[in-house]
Parts: structure tokens; sequence; C-alpha cells
DNA sequence: TTGAAAGCGCTAACAA
DNA sequence: TTGTTAGCGCTTTCAA
């Protein structure tokens, strides 16, 4: 900064106004300046500003994995929120466990982040402890925590499984399954199976159809193996809920191969609103968290809260309302 | 830092050396000061360790889009690879464009990254400029640039699709066509095209059986819609090269609705060995790039080159040999 | 194995 | 609108 300054015939403290679109800098100082550092090749080093400022601009942001279009969704709708603002999101992901979580965690708050986002309301003693302590805003989201740590972008999983449940009822159906993972790691993968449990039994219907199809995240072909365990197991089930679209479609193919009639013979519903249950043959019923929703209304909250600093927690809860989306895969029983 | 320090009666200098794993510290003054710092909680600032050491443990990396199976992979590769080092990946995404991708590598470089990753060999020339200034280690990946900036992982895109039209030929196909986007964007997306029409022009076929489904990346929707097209224009077409996976399950289902036959009628392959292709029904003949070696492979590398620093050059170009998945979407003609 | 002094590159606060 | 001074929280270097 310095050799830009003096190739520009000003002050250091210059040169650092200039590369701040909002401090008072002459035009043509600013012009000069920008000029000067072209031709030397120079790059701000936020590093340093970081320090100096104490806003490093970075918003942390942990989900279960990258390799999941709906938490991928919830990350776009965030830096695309974020994009006219001076911050950044800086992500790291979890693998689905809390313990993972935690190290990561420690591991973004070295960073000094200016607010932190995470997946799931579900953490360590420590890891809550930490972020408690961390005096920077906190979201939980894809999730309704019966004690937030501080902000919540959220849905009750339970609720909108149980909204499935009562589609599937109103459609004709009685004996219907559960399909999901072991309840070990993904919380909201468990909490569907909670709320479907829960309303097949307000239904006074069975509620223990459920099929285990290993550690979460449930792919593609584990869907398969268990819609194949289904009709092994009961071989009379009229309809399946799906922890997930991927799931889901996993078990509709399985259907496929076996010549199974979907919807007519067993109705399918997923959960996400991935791309492919749109597209598939036939469409596959879900629901619609809103990723993108979630990750652009944090952007909002956190450009609003980051104004008012020193971080002031105006917690207002924001529930986000995730829609159902029948499609054929549950019509025409 | 100094808090600790005097809670834990040593010098700030020695709770430097307990936090990181390597120094001479003895075994209890550390286990003293960890304690101490817990009592505190403390946790350290890798801005301040960033400026003073010069080492900030970033690596930056860019993707197309955060939203593709395929760069998460990639992504994971990498992250997987770097999580017993002490660097942390740094992730932004260009939205398959090279001005985007110009701000966001200025952007990532004002954080002082130890090494950068990029996807794809083609650049602004500003951006190429800045790239060869940072002094850092810089990868371009997924690709396979006639003129590389430093170190290269990737393979032929276009070599890739040729593999695709010989095993389409090798099964009796002639009328040939491919379905990707416009050529405005994604640069991997159009070598795939060139591979193809230079192959066809090879094997004297007709290379000009080229459907546009609109700008990158293509949605499977724009895969279905793009296969209406083609039945309607070239309706005699034997076997059709989508420029991704996610175009060719949109291709397949836009073939169910119609009561098109799935390989028989028309085969389909596509690119990417996405789960989905190998899940649906019939599977789809498709290219596995390997994605996840790709990051694996430049992990090591940056591992191996940040070693032995200042950055020294020893730009070891490493081919990726994609394969050929032949599934039943390509078979029984 | 531990400590003291200096400084990384920038910005806040104040002055002109 | 621009400049001066001090210092952000660590690590490097050198000494003990």
């Amino acid at each position: 900064m310095m050799d830009v300054a003096r190739e520009a015939g000003v002050s250091p403290m210059t040169v650092s106004r200039a590369f701040k679109s909002d401090s008072y800098v002459s035009a043509q100082t600013r012009k000069a300046i920008i000029e000067a550092a072209d031709r030397l090749g120079y790059v701000m080093n936020s590093t340093a500003a970081g320090l100096s400022s104490q806003k490093t601009g970075f918003i942390a942001v942990t989900i279960p994995s990258i390799n999941n279009a709906n938490f991928a969704d919830t990350v776009r709708g965030l830096t695309d929120g974020l994009r006219q603002s001076r911050l950044q999101v800086l992500l790291g992901s979890t693998n689905y466990d809390v313990d993972e979580e935690e190290r990561l965690v420690r591991q973004l708050l070295t960073r000094r982040p200016e607010a932190i986002v995470l997946t799931g309301g579900v953490h360590t003693d420590k890891c809550r402890k930490m972020l408690e302590n961390a005096g920077i805003a906190v979201f939980e989201t894809w999730d309704l925590p019966k004690d937030p740590i501080d902000d919540v972008v959220g849905f009750s999983n339970a609720n909108a499984a149980a909204l499935l449940v009562r589609h599937l009822i109103s459609t004709g159906r009685r004996k219907i399954a559960f399909l999901g993972g072991d309840a070990s790691r993904d919380t909201r993968g468990f909490d569907r199976r909670r709320g479907f449990v829960n309303e097949m039994n307000a239904q006074n219907l069975d509620g223990n159809r459920l099929i285990e199809a290993g550690p979460p995240p449930i792919s593609m072909r584990e869907g398969a193996e268990a819609m194949a365990k289904l009709l092994t197991l009961w071989p009379d089930t009229q309809a399946v809920v799906c922890v997930s679209d991927l799931a889901a479609f996993g078990a509709l193919s399985e259907c496929q191969r076996r010549g199974v009639d979907v919807p007519r013979r067993i109705a399918i519903c997923g959960f996400g609103a991935y791309e492919i249950s749109e597209i598939c043959v036939p469409p596959i019923t879900t629901i619609d968290p809103q990723c993108y929703r979630i990750g652009q209304v944090v952007a909002q909250k956190i450009i609003k809260k980051i104004g008012l600093e020193p971080h002031t927690s105006s917690n207002t809860e924001l529930g986000i309302q995730p829609s159902l989306v029948a499609r054929a895969s549950t019509g025409n029983y």
C-alpha cells in the first residue's frame, strides 16, 4: 500500500480510503490511485484490513454436505443475498456429524466471522458454548430448535412430514410406510420420521412400517434397496413417505424395475423439491422447503444486523412455510 | 492471548507455541495453557496469525456453480485431502462466467490464499495477470489448457466426447446428435461439442445435428425440452450425446413420456457419472470424469508444494483419464 | 524450553 | 479532502 501511495503521490491512508467504496476521496485522486495500483499489480490485503478494523467480512456457514442440492441452494440464496455487500461466505461441511460440526465451528471462529449460519438446531454443549461466547449473530436454519442459540430461520420437519401423511390419507391410502436413514445422525431426517409416526398415530393408523436404509444421507441406490425391502416385508403397503426426493427416486426406479405401478399399486412421496422429482416419470409428490429462500432471508437479516453493531440480538425467529407439491406419484388411487 | 498467558502464568509467546501442534512446549505447560484457554473461552485469532506469519492457511477454490454434484465432488476430494493439514478451503462460485471469475479471483486474492484452484482453463487477461502476479501455486482443473498458468489437473473434454461417439458407432448407430447449451459460457460443454463434431467428421458422419438448449448449465427440464426439439427436427436420429447426465436424464424422461423406446428407438448418453445415471431406468451410458479424484490429486500436490516454500513451480501437469461407463441406455440396438 | 522486542499491512481517530 | 499517529493480535527472531 505504501508503494501504491508513493506511485500515486499520496499518503497510504488515502490509498486505503480509495479502496473502500464509501469513503470520502475525490474522484480524480481515486482514479489516480486505482491506476497506480493496477500498474503495480497491487491487490488489497484483507487479512491486515480485518485485523485492524476488527471486521473480517466473513460470514461463516456450516452445511452437512456440500454434495446436497438442498443445502447448496440455501448457500446460493445466502451468497446471492450478500453479493452487493462487503460480506463473503466462508463455507464448511460437517458430514452430518455434531462432533465434526464442533471442530468446524472452532476452526471457523478463529477466522473471526461477523456472523455464523448453522444447518440444524442440534449441537454439542461445547459447540453451543463457543457460539454463545463468540459475540456474533448466530443463525440456526432448516430446523425449529426449542431453545435457540440466537436467531432462527427454519421450519418444522415433523410438521412437513405430517403434511405428506395427511395428503396420502386424503387420497385414500391407509397402509403407509416411512423410508429413511437410521436415527443416528441426520436429526432433520429423524424429525421427519417422528412427524410421520405421530401423525399416523393421531389418525389411528399403524405408524410402525419404518424402513431404515443405513446412515444418512440416503442415496438413490439406498432408496432403491430400501424399497425392495419394503415390498418384501409389507407387500400390501399402499404408500411410502421417503426422507428425501433422492431416496424417493431410488424407490421409484426400483418399482419401475419390478413393474410395480406407481401410483396405483403404491404411491411415493419425497422431500426437498429436488429437480429430479419434477422431471421423472411419474413426477414425485414432495415438500418444497424453500431452500433458496432460507438463504435469502438469512442474508437480509445479516445485512440488517451487521449494520447495527455491536451485535444486538433482535432474535426474530422466522418460520419458513414448506409447501406440499402434489404430483402424479400420489395420484389416481 | 495475553489474558490466557496471565491465567496460565506464562508469556504470550508460550501460549502461541502451545496452540501450534509442532512447537516445542513441555506437555504440562501446554496442558495448563489449554485449560486456561478453555476456562476463559479463548479461541485463536487466525487473522492476526495470518498477518504475522504471512501464512493464512487458505486454499482458494473457484467452481462454476455450488449446485453441481460434479464440482461439489471435486471440492469434497480437495477438502478431504487437506483435512489433516493446517489448510482450509475458501470457496467461491463464478456462475459459469469469466468476468464473474475475475471479480471472484480478485476478492479471493485479497485473502492471501497460499494456493488457488480454478475450474477450467479459460480466463480473462486481467484475471490471468493477477494469478501470475500472486506468487502462489495456481491449479487449473477439469480442462487441459494449451498454455497453462502453472499446474494442471484435468482432462480433455473433447477426447471424452469422442469416446462416446466411438462407443455409439461401435453399437451400430450412425445418425447421432449432440444436445448441449449454447457455446456462450460453458467452455467445457463447448469442448465436448467440438469433440463430438470432430469425431463425427473423422468417421465420415454428419456432425451437424446439434441441439442448443439455452445458456449453461443445462437443467433436466431443458434436456427434456431439447429432446422434444430433436425428435421433431431429426426424427430418424438413432443416438444422442448429451452435455451432462442431467440433460441426458431429462431427455430420457421425455422419451418415456412419449413412449419412445430407449435404447432401441434412440440411444442416450450423458457425461459426469452423476448418481442418477446409474439408478434410472434404463441406466444411462456416461463418462466418469473422476471428479473426486481431481480434488484429491490437487490436495496432494498442494501439500507437497506448500511444504517447499516459497512457491517453486514444479508444474507437473497431471492428466486425468476419464472412463467410459457403458450402460443399458445405449445397448440392444 | 521459555521470554522479550519488533513488526506483519492495514484502519480508527484525530488533526489540518 | 487528505495526512499523522497509534495499534489491531499474533509470530518471527534472537537471547537466555
